[in-house]
DNA sequence: ATATTTTTTTAAGCTTACTTAAATTTACTT
DNA sequence: AAGTAAATTTAAGTAAGCTTAAAAAAATAT
């Protein structure tokens, strides 16, 4: 498959995933730098080989190898990822970004080689499930998003969901990363800010932070 | 620049090394598996953008930007080869499948990681030279093919020059590794057979085998 | 040197993945 | 419930990278 339809189906898998957005051909071409009109030609194109279901207005539905094709390509990305931060120290934001383009070109048999030589790992450096070779995750998500923890209580950061730049450079500087503990001092819910403690040091992170760092408590 | 592109001026680079071969569209068009339609059109396509010269009806040559990008692909190839065998031990023939689809989605920036982490090779497991991030390759090629070497020499293989799955398939079976010694036990100059010792066991080459095995002489 | 074969180019056409602009449908507002 | 705003689809068009078929030029053979 092209790498424009492997974007597409990409871009509809993870914004059902992370629900809130709509599928519909707007949203996914908003996503995707491209216009309306080129996002429902795509669709329609999607639609004839059984890719996704598309009826007029509606929200775009990947069918059963829509979403297979989808899982192989998140695949690719996340273990090229964890790959490329294992073996080269690049950082979150460097490995996106290769990782964005390698994906694409990443046969199933080298697939398979990188997940064997890291043991293949469930989780990749932003705390992302990586699917397995049959397309599935396995794993069972019990993280909250930082928005959503208790004053006083310790969490294991477990995952830093976003594509950004600034963002990953501000958590890299501040030891947010996969794996480090939180103390949340205080909730600030009416301003809608959280503060944390890290690394002995203390920080208040808005809503646009707290809402894509998820967490697991301590038990 | 394009996969097309790339992969267009990629093999008129390794044609005019390779010499014997002409760099005409159409032999162009036969090496990459398109029409020579196709071929005149991209030929007149890369001129308008100063990667080559186009002369009707003659053979076509890279300018120095042409050049440079097609050095810049063969240094990203050779690099993935030569990590792709290190890391996870895959046969010649399945690195350089792999590296004919990453060469084209790897930044200068991963490729000068890759170098830096192999402590900058200057040859892949080919025995190829991989050129530097200038796109220049330094070192002075002194090796001959089998089929210009003396009974009773000892050599040691240089380079394996194909990109056939059989050829390689067949070198690995026999020992014919880069690095590894040969004894020249007899040419058959008639025939253009050749005959060879190595681990102990001795094969007789035929010149289609003989002509892309480089050594080197022992002092 | 001319005729034939081979190679290269031109011409016309196709598909994919886009674009902008206009038309249509849906969603929202009052 | 009607009118307006927003989103989606349709329509027409573009560029890249191909195709086949015909025309033109070059290479080869006699």
């Amino acid at each position: 498959m092209s790498v424009a339809i492997e974007n597409f189906v990409k871009a509809i898998y993870k914004n059902k995933i992370n629900d809130v957005k709509n599928t519909k051909p707007g949203n996914i071409a908003k996503l995707l730098g491209i216009s309306n009109a080129a996002a429902t030609d795509m669709a329609k194109s999607l639609a004839s080989k059984n890719l996704l279901n598309y009826e007029k207005y509606k929200a775009l539905k990947l069918t059963k190898t829509g979403e297979k094709l989808a899982l192989n390509v998140i695949r690719k990305h996340r273990l090229w990822e964890a790959f490329l931060h294992k073996t080269f120290e690049m950082s979150l934001h460097e490995i996106h970004r290769e990782a964005e383009l390698l994906e694409h070109e990443t046969s199933d048999f080298l697939a398979n080689k990188i997940s064997d030589y890291l043991g293949n790992p469930k989780f990749d450096p932003h705390g992302d499930p990586i699917p397995n070779a049959n397309g599935e995750i396995t794993t069972i998500d019990t993280s909250i998003s930082l928005s959503n923890t208790k004053e006083g209580k310790n969490y294991i950061i477990s995952r830093l969901m976003s594509d950004d730049k600034e963002f990953f450079d501000f958590c890299a500087l501040n030891g947010l990363k996969y794996g480090n503990n939180v103390l949340v001092t205080k909730q600030f819910s009416k301003n809608k800010m959280t503060q944390i403690s890290i690394n002995n040091s203390t920080i208040l992170l808005n809503e646009d932070f707290t809402n894509i760092i998820y967490v697991n408590e301590i038990n």
